[in-house]
DNA sequence: TCTGGGGTCCTAGGACCC
DNA sequence: TCTGGGGTCCTAGGACCC
């Protein structure tokens, strides 16, 4: 009986979540898009064998896509995080402890000898399958780092049939294995820090494994550390089975068409602002600094310009009132008029649960101005977000820089109006 | 013409205090 | 002319992740 962690993840989760509502696209190849269809954020396997590449952007491929008969969807946020919980929910009945680390992927806490460890992936794999309709991959491992690799190893080798533990792989194999996969093919190995590695000579998983302790720590810093203390099987990084508090809210998007004008921006910032405010009241969160950002496009040639400014709030707000007048007001002083931005946003930080004593507005009676964001709550949740706002933010049509999502499918779980009919 | 969004953690350096 | 040392808190920026 040994603890190991798994770590589940959900293969090409966008668009397998796309496939369960249209089954038409299994076996096709298939793309999904980043918010107003800027690149490609998701790939079929068939779509990864023609050569579209993660980061893509659409504009470039979207001749040989069409081409080679490819599916394209916009990105359907609202039905990927309802899929999520649901493989969520069927993975937490297998594990003693549960991490949901991302939108589609899970480390649970599970036990027993080699062969039962192995038996119970399969388990796992086949009732998400079964339940949620989505194929999952399994990685079993004493450590975070290793569990990642073992998942790594499982999706790259199909013969495993999803799943690899590695209490019963062959030690020499995973040698063999590490000497062979690229160290920044390792979580928490990003690009930057495998140049730096390149040039001490560490090129592998291998490598690293082999590397010494106090030398990393030294040259790099304690999340290389760990890393390699992991790939030696010494569990370091904590596991946050409670969802840590967050610490920020960002609303952050880019333009469909670029905004010149400070009476734009203003719109933007006002629509903006009071998102962070909803998601603030969502969470149960105040926050007590406001940053706001926009920019110019890193691609484009004309003047390049990134205002953003940090506010501390005058006290802890979710007030969509303060926070519409504090992002406009700033927004208004910092920006460039006639640059052309393509993206703005609104960053809500410094969060914390209630305040004893919190500000509301810029008069001071207080409770009327609660009342106005727990009114414009409970319109939205009613009615639908586009129902009700104020000033800009209360705009029946759409702005012309608002987001753009040509191949949305419908909300197939979320909206009564969009669920699917089934004929029998 | 057109290149995403939302997070986390760690570190270095400055301000401030005794 | 000489000009400490140690601690905390905050922030900006870097690196990484999906």
């Amino acid at each position: 009986m040994s603890e190991r962690i798994a770590l589940v993840d959900v293969n090409n989760f966008y668009v397998s979540c796309e496939r369960v509502f249209d089954p038409k696209l299994v076996g096709r190849p298939v793309v999904v898009l980043s918010n107003n269809d800027g690149c490609v954020v998701a790939r079929s396997q068939e779509a990864k064998s023609l050569g579209i590449t993660t980061g893509a952007p659409f504009f470039q491929v979207k001749q040989f896509m069409q081409s080679h008969g490819m599916v394209v969807r916009s990105s359907n946020y609202e039905l990927y995080g309802d899929m999520s919980a649901r493989v969520m929910e069927v993975l937490s009945r297998y594990g003693t402890w549960q991490e949901v680390y991302s939108i589609d992927e899970s480390f649970i806490g599970v036990q027993g000898n080699p062969d039962q460890l192995g038996k119970l992936a399969t388990t796992i794999r086949a009732a998400v399958a079964r339940s949620v309709g989505v194929p999952v991959c399994v990685g079993v491992a004493p450590t975070k780092t290793l569990a990642k690799f073992a998942n790594h190893v499982a999706k790259h080798n199909a013969h495993l049939g999803g799943v690899c533990s590695m209490d019963s792989m062959d030690p020499q194999l995973v040698a063999d294995i590490q000497s062979r996969v690229p160290v920044t093919d390792l979580w928490g190995v990003g690009s930057r820090t495998g140049t730096r590695l390149a040039g001490l000579g560490i090129t592998s998983i291998a490598d690293l494994k082999a590397a010494d302790v106090t030398d990393i720590r030294k040259k790099f810093s304690v999340v290389l550390q760990r890393t390699v203390l992991e790939l030696n099987g010494t569990p370091c990084i904590a596991h946050n089975e409670e969802r840590a508090d967050k610490q920020q809210i960002m609303y952050s998007r880019s333009f469909s068409s670029p905004v010149r004008t400070i009476e734009e921006m203003v719109e933007v910032m006002s629509i903006y602002a009071q998102r962070g405010a909803s998601r603030l009241m969502n969470d149960g969160l105040w926050a007590t600094l406001l940053t706001i950002t926009a920019g110019t496009s890193r691609f484009a040639s004309g003047e390049a310009s990134f205002p953003s400014i940090t506010l501390k709030l005058p006290a802890p707000t979710q007030d969509p009132i303060l926070l519409t007048r504090l992002a406009v007001g700033a927004m208004r002083e910092i920006m460039l008029p006639g640059a052309s931005y393509v993206r703005g946003g609104v960053i809500l930080s410094g969060l914390q649960p209630e305040p004893e004593q919190a500000v509301f507005g810029i008069f001071d009676a207080g409770s009327d101005e609660k009342h106005v964001g727990d009114v414009l709550g409970a319109v939205k949740a009613r009615f639908g977000n586009k129902s009700i706002g104020l000033g800009s933010g209360g705009l029946a049509t759409e702005p012309g820089w608002s987001m753009k999502r040509d191949y949305s499918s419908p909300k197939f779980t979320t909206e009564w109006a969009e669920i699917p009919v089934v004929k029998a």
